[in-house]
DNA sequence: GCTGTCTCTTTACGGCGTAAAGGTAGCAGG
DNA sequence: CCTGCTACCTTTACGCCGTAAAGAGACAGC
């Protein structure tokens, strides 16, 4: 058996993510502490929310707060764990159950286009590492209420596992899309049509036989996209954006249903 | 018609991209360049390949180069267009067609593991921003393939244009939390199986009813995964995660194959 | 009131992207 | 040949970043 170096590190920050809300607060001697991790990790989060994650940084947060950079280390032990714990307490606001009178799938859908309103309300959320999951509370909540609605279809444990990375994926990659694109107008001063209106017509100019360079990409172009109806309420590019991301995630729940399906055969 | 600003810097990046690969070379006085924009792309590459994104700064690439940040501000504006270089450059080395004889599901599935594997060679691609496609050339050539492929199922236009984003959606969020586990034990010293056990155990710890406030996560936990079996070859969370991807892939096919049998209805 | 502890600030270090200025090498025209 | 222009490249510097180290000041318990 190997002690592994930071495991310290480790049962610290595990302790930060699942302690209690109200902590119980043995007064020690010294000053009364003025901040508090929720306080830091709401004003990160807030932080975050309004000027992305470029913007977050410890002298950010210190400021809003009326600190140096250097107060909040006393809390927190570095930046990582603050976004592992801004991550973990930010998920708590996906809602906690979903209907299931009507069958597991409207439940699903349901779920999915939370998750989605969810990254793009947090979109600094999709660029914290998913890799290492947390294993904070809030991620088990998540975790556990889709595991009821997929649950629900009947199908063995082993499918209902790769299902919950498959939903999860498709929905944060969708989601990413839409993120960037709607961060970067705010970045670069330049809506998004008309950045791409740019783009586009430089294209024909350094590429004057796209066209037979790209068949099909014109065929695409020519068939399915008349003229961007102008709508003043939602962006064109950004509905289109949720039209694929609705038809992906049906095509993905028609296949669960085929799986089903071949499951009760 | 309002002329946008930076419109100046949008003609320059897409001239860089979309040149040809070998300059036409008018010299002009002054000393011979001693680097290119190719190599200096292709060197970037090699350094966000070996040390991921986070190793990748003007002054790394600069002194691989044997020169100093500055001197690539001679070929190139700013990091950020060496960025969208790179990207296009590296989905060069992608396939470009595929065996379409035994139909477009074998097509698509070859398509989308070649993706895959892209992403986890490149895993830093995954941070280059998504939401404003380059429109490089590469780029083009990527779509123009998967349109070939997606065009045989005979669906309309604009079904296949949205299972083109699905698609990329799916793989590219999948290939995420891959990529970023893979690249997380060299900057950590921890491989990715040593870290989650030891979170696991300090869970226990943290946590003791942990069963009682997630029945369905312990459910699924005791049902489906008894024993990681060791395998020397590849590693057991990895191997787990691309039988993910590749479950979720037959189910995202499955529904299009059920779009088909429905519009030929 | 003394002492120990905890909060928070100050200062500093080594990184980053890149603006500005200048040195130098090589070709074009006199 | 020499001159002068131009493009390559370096040096220096600025304002960001995360955070280590040291110390100032406040409060609790003795």
């Amino acid at each position: 058996m190997v002690i592994y170096a930071g495991q310290g590190d480790v049962r610290r920050s595990m302790a930060l993510l699942w302690r209690a809300p109200g902590s119980p607060e043995v007064r020690a001697p010294g000053p009364r502490p003025g901040l508090s991790v929720d306080l830091i990790v709401e004003t990160a989060i807030a932080v975050a929310d309004a000027e992305g994650m470029a913007g977050l940084s410890m002298r950010a947060v210190g400021e809003r707060l009326g600190r140096t950079a250097m107060a909040l280390y006393t809390y927190v032990p570095n930046k990582n764990e603050l976004l592992d714990l801004m991550h973990d307490r930010a998920l708590a606001e996906l809602p906690t159950d979903y209907d299931l009178s009507a069958g597991w799938r409207p439940a699903a859908t349901a779920w999915a286009d939370a998750l989605w309103s969810f990254y793009l309300r947090h979109p600094w959320v999709l660029q914290v590492s998913q890799a290492r999951p947390v294993l904070g509370p809030n991620e088990y909540v998540v975790l556990e209420t889709l595991l009821r609605v997929l649950f629900e279809t009947g199908l063995p444990s082993a499918a209902v596992r790769r299902l919950v990375g498959t939903l999860f994926h498709y929905v944060r990659g969708s989601a990413q899309t839409v993120a960037e694109s709607r961060h970067a107008p705010a970045t670069t001063g330049v809506s998004d049509e008309d950045w791409w209106r740019a783009r586009a017509s430089l294209l024909l100019e350094v590429a004057p036989d796209f066209a037979e360079r790209f068949p099909m990409v014109a065929r695409l172009e020519g068939e399915s996209s008349p003229e961007p109806p102008a709508d003043a309420d939602e962006p064109y590019l950004e509905r289109e954006t949720r039209r694929t991301f609705e038809f992906g995630l049906s095509v993905i729940l028609d296949g669960v249903e085929a799986a089903i399906a071949r499951a009760n055969a």
